[in-house]
RNA sequence: GCCGAAGUGGCGGAAUGGCAGACGCGACGGUCUCAAAAACCGUUGGGGGCGACCCCGUGCCGGUUCGACUCCGGCCUUCGGCACCA
């Protein structure tokens, strides 16, 4: 901290701030009672994972929050702000491998260090709603959803390939793969073929891209999550395979281009669909097998990369195109997906850049069917057509439709014969919340041999995980070789039976957070009935925009699925979404590699935590996140000294009446109107900005004698009150400290008006060819 | 490749159709001091002029408008998301 300001600020700021912290929690300032008669606003911000240290990235995430909660406090509401550890996850459980010690032992020390630190940042948060989603007395309402959600239909066990994430040691859910790496390891993933738990989100996919529920959310994530969810509309079309004698008559594929049937000039299976090995011919097998296997053998990072060549292998066998007549060959491709559509794709060269590559690639016929505007038929295509715009031809009795009517007048005849059907195709899949790690929730679920999968009965829940677990260095789950918590018997037969040792994905924690904060003692259900109406929902939350496709969307679809059981009457769960940006250090994320970490406790000590607060809201627009910068906390120290010593002055020396009474007015009630609005929008730094310059203006009004002892009494006091929400121990030092009864944070907010906030005189600027001319000398 | 966000002084940023650069940092000059630090005062987009002032300037090229950082079209760069989804 070499360039730090080496004075400190003229007051005492620890014992002042540990005075006023200390205070709040005596007199229970900060309770949210139930029963307040006032409106509710129920504020919200992404609660951490107690990693060990609340760094500056947590106070950067809390700071405009918090000046946003006790904004809506002073304009009346009853403010619901509550905070809470999302506390299972691998952190722990790595930390236990290092060094044998328990995962709970770990978590415990580093969520009460955390909270400590939070409470010197001076906040609003009502401590006595904490959550912490690793004690048995949340994760058994976890559980407890997940049998309500099993019940429903909307938890089962599948086989299904699976992302292996090698170093975590566990599956994980598509989201949390990114570019074929694991979201938290880096990790490359691996293709696995696993029995596991999925939660049936696709069933609300259509659901989930209805946003008509949500009163304000950041266009960019609504895109985000209606890409993800990625709805096609479509045909699904047989092809006819009976020739060959199967039980299996005929192929689907999915395809948005039924108006480019006519092109088909190959079917294309994916490696692993379950056709391939029975379709191939006697002399391909062994290529085709040899194939499947090689692409099961690849990572998905090989799979994925889309600067590969496309790569693929004949089966010997054909299918015959029910429009045409045409048999066209079967060929196994692994740029088909089996997990898409049904695994299966009309190959379309013509009309479709993978078929067009592939075709050119092993020698397949290109037929043109939807002919582009000017084409004339003996030009050859050099890429393929994909516009939808154009004429059909090649095709049948439906020559000469423009291709939009062709897609319709097809669909319907296909829909008519009864090759297939028009439908709709996701690209969202279910998600996976199986986890082959201990610290989390164990699954409620017991294997039998005669019963099958039987769910633990609500009334034995919670199932704890067992302690003095002995960890393995590979990661293993210690539950697979815990037999006191393996073997159980069977709640249907009696018999003996075996625990799922799988834990859930904590996501599942995360997104049900905000119910329990309602009612975090209850004991009947996850949530008061009576709590649940008055508070929800979440008015406005507010964290980062990394969760667009995993927490955001995950608490999507539990709310409207725990509607749907019956938990909860509600259809979103956030009616305002705002995101914040990253801070960064020396314009690069902060990282112990780089040495660019910037450790909040020196600097509250140094400071106080409401200059580091001030500083983190000044940097710039919260959600543009922002760079720390040592000199730029110094100039908000600065002015705090400055507004300390200006705002108790004594106002005796100052006359009746003031020569800048009105224009120190008219900047006072601009300022508030300034500071409401810039607060409301998460513009904290510009809200900032406005007080300086009050203070600036109060200043000379001052030191010029021309502030009249009122219009500086009163300039001051609403200084202080818009000051309030963002510096709360430094407001409220400076109210008492100035004669005014306790406590700041108990005042409404001052209200501007719009007559004293209008320019006295107004400037004209005389333009000639739009440049402003003889610019008027401006009037001191 | 597709989708999205953003490009403004030396730096963080302000202004979303009306005097570009508020506020702050940094820098420079000054006051105080034996000296320095801190604090305080002043100057600070670039260029020109002794001066009142003048010219240029918001990533690049065009357009709309009396007037564009702001709106429209096309490009470039950076960041974020998705990435063979048929």
């Amino acid at each position: 901290m070499a360039t730090l300001r080496k004075a400190p600020l003229p007051y005492d700021h620890l014992a002042v701030e540990q005075k006023w912290q200390h205070r709040w929690e005596a007199d229970g300032l900060y309770r949210t009672p139930d029963d307040d008669p006032r409106p509710k606003w129920y504020a919200l911000t992404m609660f951490p994972y107690p990693s060990g240290d609340l760094h500056i990235g947590h106070w950067f995430m809390y700071s405009a929050p918090d000046a946003y909660a006790r904004y809506m406090r002073m304009r009346g509401y009853n403010v619901l702000f509550p905070m809470g550890f999302d506390s299972f996850g691998l952190p722990a459980e790595n930390a236990a491998i290092r060094n044998q010690t328990p995962p709970g032992e770990w978590t415990y020390a580093n969520i009460e260090r955390m909270r400590r630190q939070f409470r010197s940042m001076g906040t609003v948060i009502d401590w006595e709603r904490e959550i912490v989603t690793c004690d048995p007395s949340y994760y058994r309402w976890n559980q407890w959803l997940f049998l309500k959600l099993y019940e429903a239909g909307l938890a089962y066990r599948a086989e299904a390939p699976v992302n292996w994430c090698p170093g975590c040691q566990t599956v994980l859910a598509n989201e949390q793969v990114l570019n074929g790496k694991c979201e938290r390891s880096g990790d490359p993933v691996e293709r696995r073929e696993m029995e596991q738990w999925f939660f049936r989100i696709t069933a609300y996919a259509d659901q989930l891209l209805d946003f008509s529920g949500l009163i304000d959310w950041p266009e960019p994530i609504k895109l985000m999550q209606t890409n993800w969810i990625g709805r096609s509309e479509g045909v699904d079309v047989s092809f006819d395979i009976s020739e060959y004698g199967l039980d299996v008559t005929e192929i689907s594929t999915f395809t948005t281009r039924i108006d480019t049937v006519f092109g088909v000039t190959f079917l294309a299976l994916a490696p692993e669909h379950p056709l391939v090995s029975r379709l191939a011919t006697p002399e391909r097998r062994a290529d085709v097998e040899g194939y499947a296997d090689a692409s099961r053998r690849q990572t998905e990072i090989e799979r994925l990369s889309t600067e590969r060549e496309k790569t693929g292998v004949f089966t010997g066998a054909y299918a015959v195109n029910r429009l045409n007549g045409e048999r066209v060959p079967i060929l196994s491709a692994d740029y088909v997906l089996l997990s898409y559509g049904s695994g299966a794709v009309m190959g379309v060269p013509a009309h479709d850049e993978r078929d067009f590559e592939f075709a050119a690639k092993y020698g397949l016929d290109v037929r043109v069917v939807v002919a582009p505007p000017q084409w004339s038929p003996r030009d050859a295509l050099d890429a393929a057509y994909v516009g939808r715009e154009g004429t059909q031809v090649n095709s049948g009795e439906f020559d000469g439709l423009p291709a939009r009517e062709g897609y319709e007048a097809i669909a319907d005849k296909i829909e008519r014969e009864g090759w297939g059907r028009r439908t709709v195709s996701y690209r969202m899949r279910d998600w996976l919340i199986s986890r082959q790690r201990y610290w989390g929730a164990p699954i409620p679920i017991l294997y039998c041999d005669g019963c099958g999968a039987v769910p633990v009965p609500e009334e034995e829940l919670p199932v704890l995980l067992p302690e003095g677990v002995h960890f393995l260095p590979t990661g293993e789950s210690p539950l697979k070789r815990h037999d006191a918590f393996v073997n159980a018997p069977c709640p249907a037969c009696g018999g003996a039976a075996r625990r799922e040792t799988d834990t859930m994905d904590t996501f599942v924690d995360s997104s049900w957070y905000f119910l329990r904060y309602l009612s975090p003692d209850y004991d009947d259900a996850p949530v008061r009935d009576d709590h649940a109406r008055k508070w929800l929902p979440v008015d406005q939350y507010m964290g980062g925009a990394e969760h667009a496709v995993m927490h955001l969307l995950y608490s999507r679809f539990f709310t409207k699925a725990l509607r749907d059981v019956g938990v909860v009457e509600l259809d979103e769960p956030f009616s305002r979404l705002f995101n914040q940006g990253m801070i960064l250090s020396g314009h690069a994320k902060m990282s112990k590699s780089r040495g660019n970490v910037i450790a909040p406790d020196d600097y509250v000590r140094r400071f106080s935590a409401d200059v580091v607060r001030l500083y983190l809201m000044f940097i710039g627009p919260w959600e543009q996140g922002g760079d720390w910068s040592d000199s730029g906390i110094n100039g908000v120290a600065r002015w705090v000294s400055r507004l300390w010593e200006l705002c108790q002055r004594d106002p005796a020396s100052l006359p009746a009446q003031g020569a800048a009474d009105g224009a120190l007015m008219r900047k006072t009630h601009q300022t508030i109107r300034r500071v409401l609005a810039d607060i409301e929008r998460f513009k904290m730094n510009t809200a900032i900005s406005a007080l300086m310059e009050l203070s600036n203006e109060l200043a000379r009004a001052y030191d010029d004698g021309a502030a009249s002892q009122a219009a500086w009494r009163d300039a001051v006091e609403k200084l202080l009150l818009l000051l309030a929400p963002l510096a709360p121990h430094l407001a409220e030092e400076l109210w008492e400290r100035t004669g005014r009864p306790y406590s700041v944070h108990q005042q409404p907010l001052p209200e501007w008006d719009a007559a004293l906030a209008a320019e006295e005189e107004a400037t004209l600027v005389v333009q000639v060819n739009g440049r402003p001319h003889q610019r008027p000398r401006r009037h001191q």
